[in-house]
DNA sequence: TAACCGTGGGA
DNA sequence: TTCCCAAGGTT
């Protein structure tokens, strides 16, 4: 059997009962799904969406909220700016789109916050077509089973479009549950340290098994650090605001992070992002 | 294009 | 404990 159709069967057999998963979940939900898992583990998501659907069920009840409410909403998930760009691609949804979530490419990347890969989730999950979902579990599952590859390298963007497009069958809604299964085999089987060959639906016709699972020998890519970076600073930063109801004195902030320069540097930068916002009483809050 | 943007869990 | 890394996007 092909590879399309094993991964095809397996995820019917085998996928996670995820919340936007579930029948009912409209276009809207499924784009907030996907703004919430970029870097973001799904086990973290799946609270704050439930509560998210219920509080916003649509792009134009969201835009109506304010940033404060937001950022308060979307908690600890991190990459905050990614709250900001839904926010702001709810309210061109709203304003622009009938409040209806564009179903074309090219409408949607056009969105904040939505590249190739989201504006291709949308379709796919969202609206049932045909759309060559390409995300890191993607890649890897292709370099394996496709190319015999130990690993995915560095991104190929139009390559590996080319790449999944391949394994699309024509039919819209196989398509998009072959997407949803390649993505959920890379997330439980054929996974980025310790892949599960053992159990792997694919085995049969995976390439990399054929060769004998050679060691991936590209380029790795590099480990971002995170201790004592600007992104730690703003976090901590952030994270003050988002406890206080009322604005807080600038000593509140200085207690955040011992390093001055620092600490200024990442201060000015939440407020040019719209992540905080000087009163004119000199206190600091989330922004309106 | 490489660097930047948060956070926390598992190995 | 330290290190890796998790449904990316933007500049």
């Amino acid at each position: 059997m092909p590879l399309p159709a094993l991964v095809l069967d397996w995820y019917r057999a085998h996928a996670r009962d995820l919340p936007w998963r579930r029948p009912g979940t409209t276009p809207w939900g499924v784009l907030v799904s996907e703004f919430m898992l970029q870097q973001t583990p799904v086990a973290r998501v799946e609270p704050i969406w439930v509560e998210w659907m219920t509080r916003w069920p649509t792009p134009s009840a969201f835009a109506a909220a304010s940033r404060a409410d937001v950022l308060r909403a979307w908690g600890k998930l991190g990459y905050p700016r990614r709250a900001l760009r839904l926010h702001e691609a709810a309210a061109t949804i709203a304003a622009s789109h009938g409040d209806t979530v564009p179903s074309d490419v090219d409408a949607l990347e056009a969105l904040p916050g939505i590249g190739s890969y989201t504006a291709r989730a949308v379709l796919a999950f969202g609206y049932g077509r045909r759309a060559p979902v390409v995300d890191t579990n993607v890649r890897r599952v292709v370099a394996r089973a496709v190319h015999g590859a130990g690993d995915a390298g560095p991104a190929r963007t139009r390559a590996d479009l080319a790449d999944v497009d391949a394994l699309l069958p024509a039919d819209d809604a196989t398509a998009a549950t072959l997407s949803a299964g390649l993505m959920e085999l890379g997330a439980l089987v054929c996974t980025a340290r310790a892949p599960r060959c053992g159990t792997c639906p694919v085995r049969a016709e995976c390439a990399w098994q054929a060769a004998g699972r050679p060691a991936y020998d590209g380029p790795r890519r590099p480990v971002q650090g995170f201790t004592g970076t600007d992104r730690q600073v703003r976090g901590r930063l952030l994270d003050v605001l988002r406890g206080t109801a009322e604005p807080v004195p600038r000593a509140a902030l200085d207690a955040a992070w011992p390093d001055a320069p620092q600490r200024d540097r990442c201060l000015h930068s939440l407020l040019v992002d719209g992540l905080a916002e000087q009163h004119d009483d000199g206190r600091y809050a989330l922004p309106r």
